[in-house]
RNA sequence: GCCGAAAUGGUGGAAUGGUAGACACGAGGGACUUAAAAUCCCUUGGGCAUAACGCCUGUGUGGGUUCGAGUCCCACUUUCGGUACCA
C-alpha cells in the first residue's frame, strides 16, 4: 500500500481539533515548558515557504518537550495593527479591521495544513480590545510611575509627590528628562498645569517635546528601528527630523538593567553585543568650562579626560540651548543662517554627504586645566541628545574633532609620545602621554599627567575633577527614550483625555478605550491625526463614558488622545497575555504568571534586535517591579531563524525577437535574461507548454532546446535548461513558492522535514524545491518496512537483534542530542541512515520501529500518529513516552582504528574492545605493514585516542 | 569607519583537535519495463594510475602551535548582517 500522505493528514489534523489534543491548562503536576514564536503580521500576500521555518522548529520542540513529559504552552496569536492595513485602507476605504480579519484567515488556512501543535484557544490579536484593554492599562501604570535609581526600580509616582512635597528635589535620585532644582515651596507654589508639566519629567510615559523621525508623506512619526538611512522602512518615504510633543516611553531608565540582563539569558552573543551596542554604555567625565568674561560655566562629557590639556576649541550641538546665549552680536547673523541651513537638511542628506560645517560663536571658554581660552564652534556633528549636546574638541586624538581642526584651520597639540598627527589624529587609546601640562608652559593648576598610561590618566584626571569640584563622573547611555505615539488610525487608542490642557488618565475600571469609528482613514484637514475625524470622541467626566465631540464643554466633557499607539506597544507584552488570554480581570493572573513564568524558548528574526527585543525588556521589567511578571527577562533562550532566500529562474531571449535559448546554448546569441515563474519550472527543466500559457505574448515562443535543436515545442529528448539565481524571495521575481502547493504535492509531513532538512534553523540559506524528493522518498520507504504492498502490517514481537538495538539507540541519542542543539538537519540525516541499517538487515521488529515512529513524531507529527494507531495504540503519539537511551547496546566486540604515521592516517585495524594500549601498540609493531612505513626513521613514540586513531611518531 | 557572523564538491550542507566531504539533491552508468513513470543497484572533490583499488593533492590566502589543524593562534582577502558623527 502506498503512503497517502493526503488522507492520513486530513484524517489527523481533524482527529486533533475533536480531541483537543493541543489543548494544555495549568498542571501542577507537571513541569512547563513554554514555547514561543514571534506572532506575525498578517499581510495580503499569504505565507510563502520561509514563513514556517522558524515555527517548524519550535513545533518540534515544543513536541518533543511534550515527549520527554513536559506541560508545553505553544500558542500562536497574530500583531494585527499596522501601516499596510492602513494604507490599503486610504487607497481604498477598506476598513482595516476587515482586511486583517480576512489575512489571518488565510495565515489560519495555511497554517493549519502544516499540522503545528499550537492550542488555538489561546489565540491573541492585538487590535482586539479585550487584548488591548491591558496594553492601555499597562501605559496608565507606566504613567503612574517614575523610576527610582537607588533601588533601580519603577515606583508609584504618588511617592515622588509627597518626595517634592517634601524636600523639593533635593536628594533625588530618579530617572528623568532633564535634571531639576525644585524646593518643596516651590512645588507647592505651583498650580495643576505646571504640576503636570513637572511630573513629566519623571514619569515612565510621559508627554514630551523631543526631536523625532517625522514622515510627511506618511503623515506620522516613527521609531528609529523604523527608520534606515533616513527613510521609512513602510514605503521608503524621506524622514525629516522635526521637534514635535509626543508620548514617550522612558526606556533610557532601565539602560543598566537591560545590559546587565543579557548576562542572563540565553541569547546568540551577536544579538546580545547588538544591543548592547543600541544601549551604548559609556563611562565618562562631566567637566564645567567656563565662559570667558562671565560667571557662568557649562557642562561638556568626555570620555577622554586624559586629553584635557589637547582641548583647542569646543562644539555645541545647532539644537542646544546655549547656542543663543554665547553667540556674540557680531555672529549672530552667520550663525542663525547656519542653524537654518541645518534644519533644513534631512537626516538622509546629513547620510549622504557628509561634508564638514560649522560656525564661530564669537565666544570663549576657559579650559579648567590650562586656562587656555577655546573659542566656541556650533557644528551639527555634535548631537543634542546625547551627553550634554557640547563637547570639548581634542583633535589631535578624535577623528571628528581632527576633520574639523583641519577644515576651519585649528591648532592640534599632540598629547602622546611619539604619535604621529600630521596626517590623521591618533584615536587609539593606547601609549604614554606628554604635553600634559605642555613643556615650557607655565602651569595653570599643580596637576600633571605626564608619563602615564591613557588609562591611568583618565584615572587621575576623574579623580582631580571631583576633588577640585570642576565636574563629576557620569555614565552615559546611548539608549533613547522610545517616541510611543504614532498619527495614525490602525493602532491602540490611547486611554487619555484633556483636561483643560492637563493629559488625564481615564479611570482604570473604564478600560478598555475601544478605537472609535471614522469615515476617513487620513489625517483631517487641519493636519490633525484620522483620529480627528472621529465624530464620538470626547470623554464625559460624570458618566464615565466615551460621548459625542459635539458635547465637549470643557467642564465635564473633555476631547480625547488622537494620537494612537506604535507597533511595538501590542506585541510587547503579547506572551505573558499567552498565559491567560480570557482573562478580563488582569492581564494575567498571579497563578497562570506563577505557573508559566517566562518563555523557555522564543524563535524569530533577528531584524527586531533594537525594536521589539528591547521594548519587551523594557515593558516586562516594568511589569515585574510591579509584580506583574514573575521574570525580569522575559525570553530566556533564543534563537533567530535565518532567512529563506528564493531561488529565481531565468530564461534567455534573443534581444527582439520571440526565441528563447537553453543555458548552455545561450553563449552563441545576443540574449536578455527574463525571470520566470519558479512554479513552471522542475529540476531547471522549464515547462515548455506551462511557459507557452503563462503570458499571452509567449504564446508563439520558440526554443533552442540545451542540444541546439529547434522549434515551438521539445521533441524527444530535448529539454529547456533555465538559469537561476539567489534572491530575495519576492512576486516580483516570481520566486515565491507557496506552502500549500508543497503540501498539495508532498504532504505536510515532507514539508517540515525537507524545511528542516535545508541547514541549521539559524542560517540564511535558499529555498530549492529540487531537493525534496529526497525527503519524500524516505517517508515512502519508511512506509514500506511497516506495510507490504496490500497494506498489511508485516512487523513481527521477536526480541530485537543486538544489530537492530544498536541502530535504534545510535539514533535515539543523536536525535536527542540534536534537537537539544536545535540541530534538525542532522537529526533527520541519522533518521536516514537508520533506516537504511535497518533495511539493511530486514529488521521488522515491531518495537524497534515503534520506537522509529516516536522519535519521528516531532518531525512527522501525522505520519507518526498514523503509525503509532496502526500499531495498537488508542491514544496520541503526542502522549506516548520518549525512548530511553541504554549505552549498552552500543558496545561493540571490537573496534576499528586507524593507524596513522607521522599523522598522515595508513591503514585501518581491528582490535578487542577491551585491549590496552600495550597491546594496541605490540599489534601495531608487528603488523608487517608498519615495517613498510617505518622504513628509514626511527621510532619516537606511539599516540593513542581510544577508538579512534593509533599514530606512530617516527623521526629521522 | 566600528561591531558581529561566515568562507568546505556542480548544489544544500556533515565533521567533541584524530580516516574531510556524513545525509540529500543533481549528474553519469546499469537492472526491471514495448516505453515512460515509479523502484532498485553502482560511480560521483581534483589529478595520476588501474598490473594488484595504490599514490599525490585538496576545507578563501599567508604564517604559526601540535605527533596530528576545516577546527586553535596571528596577519590578510572576500561575502553577508548590524550600526553609524554617541565625544
Amino acid at each position: 500500500m502506498e503512503y497517502n500522505f493526503r488522507d492520513i493528514e486530513k484524517k489527523w489534523q481533524q482527529r486533533w481539533v475533536e480531541q483537543n489534543t493541543y489543548k494544555v491548562s495549568e498542571n501542577q503536576d507537571k513541569k512547563k515548558f513554554y514555547v514561543l514564536n514571534m506572532f506575525p503580521y498578517p499581510s495580503g500576500a499569504g505565507l510563502h515557504v520561509g514563513h514556517p521555518l522558524g515555527y517548524i522548529a519550535t513545533d518540534i520542540y515544543a513536541r518533543y518537550k511534550r515527549l520527554q513529559g513536559f506541560n508545553v504552552l505553544n500558542p500562536m496569536g497574530y500583531d494585527a495593527y499596522g501601516l499596510p492595513a492602513e494604507q490599503y485602507a486610504i487607497q481604498t476605504g477598506q476598513h482595516p479591521e476587515v482586511t486583517t480579519n480576512q489575512n489571518i484567515s488565510r495565515y489560519r488556512e495555511q497554517l493549519d495544513k502544516i499540522g503545528f501543535c499550537f492550542d488555538w484557544d489561546r489565540e491573541v490579536r492585538t487590535c482586539k480590545p479585550g487584548y488591548y484593554h491591558w496594553t492601555q492599562w499597562a501605559f496608565q501604570h507606566m504613567f503612574n510611575s517614575y523610576y527610582d535609581n537607588r533601588q533601580q526600580k519603577a515606583l508609584p509616582i504618588e511617592q515622588l509627590i509627597s518626595q517634592l512635597e517634601a524636600n523639593g528635589t533635593e536628594g533625588l535620585d530618579v530617572a528623568q528628562s532633564e535634571e531639576l532644582t525644585l524646593t518643596a515651596a516651590e512645588w507647592k507654589a505651583m498650580d495643576e498645569k505646571q504640576k503636570s508639566d513637572t511630573l513629566m519629567n519623571y514619569r515612565l510615559a510621559f508627554l514630551g517635546e523631543t526631536m523625532v523621525n517625522w514622515c510627511p508623506k506618511l503623515g506620522t512619526v516613527l521609531a528609529n528601528d523604523e527608520v534606515v538611512d533616513g527613510v521609512s522602512v513602510r514605503g521608503g518615504y524621506p524622514v525629516v527630523q522635526q521637534r514635535m510633543r509626543q508620548w514617550c516611553l522612558r526606556v533610557s531608565a532601565y539602560s543598566q538593567r537591560l545590559l546587565d540582563g543579557l548576562d542572563t539569558i540565553e541569547w546568540s552573543e551577536s544579538i546580545k553585543e547588538t544591543q548592547r551596542n543600541w544601549i551604548g554604555r559609556s563611562e565618562g567625565t562631566e567637566v564645567q568650562f567656563q565662559l570667558a568674561g562671565t560667571d557662568e560655566s557649562f557642562t561638556i562629557f568626555t570620555t577622554r579626560a586624559d586629553t584635557m590639556f589637547g582641548v583647542t576649541f569646543m562644539v555645541l550641538a545647532p539644537e542646544s540651548e546655549l547656542v543663543a546665549k554665547v553667540t556674540t552680536a557680531d555672529q549672530k547673523a552667520e550663525v542663525d543662517a547656519y542653524l537654518e541651513q541645518v534644519k533644513k537638511r534631512t537626516e538622509r542628506e546629513r547620510m549622504i554627504d557628509k561634508k564638514v560645517t560649522g560656525v564661530f560663536t564669537g565666544s570663549y571658554a576657559i579650559n579648567p586645566f590650562t586656562g587656555e581660552k577655546n573659542p566656541i564652534w556650533v557644528s551639527d556633528y555634535v548631537l543634542a541628545g546625547y551627553g550634554t549636546g557640547a563637547i570639548m574638541a581634542v583633535p589631535a586624538h578624535d577623528s571628528r574633532d581632527y576633520a574639523f581642526a583641519k577644515h576651519f584651520n585649528l591648532p592640534v597639540i599632540p598629547l602622546i609620545e611619539g604619535c604621529d598627527v600630521s596626517e590623521e589624529s591618533y584615536d587609539a587609546k593606547e601609549g604614554i602621554v606628554c604635553n600634559s601640562p605642555r613643556p615650557g608652559v607655565t602651569p595653570y593648576i599643580d596637576f600633571s599627567l605626564n608619563g602615564l598610561t591613557i588609562k591611568e590618566a583618565i584615572a587621575a584626571t576623574k579623580v582631580y575633577v571631583k576633588e577640585h569640584n570642576l565636574g563629576r563622573v557620569k555614565v552615559n547611555y546611548r539608549l533613547r527614550d522610545a517616541i510611543f505615539s504614532r498619527q495614525r488610525y490602525w493602532g491602540e487608542p490611547f486611554p487619555v483625555y484633556y483636561k483643560n490642557g492637563i493629559p488625564t488618565m481615564i479611570p482604570e475600571e473604564c478600560l478598555p478605550i475601544e478605537l472609535p469609528e471614522v469615515d476617513k482613514f487620513l489625517p483631517t484637514e487641519t493636519g490633525e491625526p484620522p483620529l480627528g475625524n472621529a465624530t464620538c470622541w470626547a470623554w464625559d467626566e460624570q458618566k464615565k463614558q466615551i460621548v459625542d465631540n459635539k458635547l465637549i464643554d470643557n467642564k465635564t466633557v473633555f476631547p480625547i488622545e488622537l494620537f494612537t499607539m506604535p507597533g511595538f506597544a501590542g506585541s510587547s507584552a503579547y506572551y505573558l497575555r499567552y498565559m491567560d488570554p480570557h482573562n478580563d480581570k488582569a492581564l494575567v493572573s498571579k497563578e497562570a504568571a506563577a505557573y508559566w513564568q517566562n518563555v523557555d524558548l522564543y524563535v524569530g528574526g533577528s531584524e527586531h534586535a533594537t525594536g521589539h527585543l528591547i521594548y519587551s525588556r523594557f515593558w516586562n521589567k516594568f511589569l515585574f517591579d510591579m509584580g506583574i511578571s514573575i521574570k525580569e527577562e522575559p525570553f530566556q533562550k533564543l534563537i533567530n531563524q535565518g532567512m529563506i532566500q528564493g531561488r529565481s529562474n531565468f530564461v534567455y531571449r534573443i534581444k527582439d525577437t520571440n526565441t528563447f535559448v537553453s543555458l548552455g546554448q545561450k553563449g552563441q546569441y545576443d540574449v536578455t535574461p527574463i525571470h520566470v515563474d519558479v512554479n513552471i519550472v522542475s529540476n531547471d527543466r522549464l515547462d515548455v507548454n506551462a511557459f507557452k500559457a503563462w503570458r499571452p505574448e509567449y504564446n508563439d515562443a520558440q526554443f533552442i532546446f540545451e542540444d541546439g535543436s529547434k522549434g515551438d515545442a521539445a521533441v524527444e529528448g530535448a529539454e529547456y535548461i533555465c538559469g537561476w539565481a539567489i534572491e530575495k524571495m519576492s512576486k516580483s521575481m516570481f520566486n515565491v513558492v507557496n506552502p500549500d502547493m508543497i503540501v498539495e504535492k508532498f504532504g505536510a509531513d515532507t514539508l517540515r522535514m525537507y524545511e528542516m532538512f535545508l541547514g541549521p534553523v539559524e542560517q540564511s540559506k535558499p529555498w530549492d524545491t529540487n531537493g525534496i524528493d529526497g525527503c519524500h522518498r524516505f517517508l515512502k520507504k519508511l512506509w514500506g518496512m511497516f506495510f507490504d504492498r496490500e497494506g498489511n502490517l508485516q512487523l513481527t514481537d521477536a526480541e530485537p537483534s543486538k544489530d537492530e538495538l544498536r541502530s535504534i539507540h545510535k539514533l535515539i541519542k543523536k536525535v536527542t542530542d540534536d534537537i537539544e542543539n536545535f540541530s534538525f538537519n542532522t537529526s533527520i540525516a541519522a533518521f536516514m541512515i537508520c533506516l537504511n541499517e535497518l533495511s539493511q538487515i530486514k529488521s521488522k521488529n515491531r518495537s524497534v520501529m515503534e520506537q522509529f515512529a516516536i522519535l519521528m513524531a516531532p518531525f512527522t507529527p501525522h505520519f507518526s500518529e498514523e503509525l503509532y494507531e496502526t500499531l495498537g495504540h488508542n491514544t496520541s503519539v503526542c502522549d506516548a513516552q520518549w525512548p530511553v537511551f541504554n549505552e549498552e547496546y552500543l558496545k561493540e566486540d571490537s573496534v576499528k582504528m586507524m593507524i596513522s604515521f607521522n599523522g598522515k592516517a595508513r591503514f585501518p585495524m581491528e582490535f578487542p574492545a577491551d585491549a590496552d594500549n600495550a597491546t594496541i601498540e605490540k599489534a601495531v609493531m608487528e603488523n608487517p605493514q608498519t615495517a613498510k612505513y617505518m622504513e628509514g626513521w626511527t621510532l619516537n613514540k606511539v599516540i593513542i585516542v581510544p577508538k579512534k586513531i593509533v599514530n606512530v611518531v617516527l623521526k629521522k
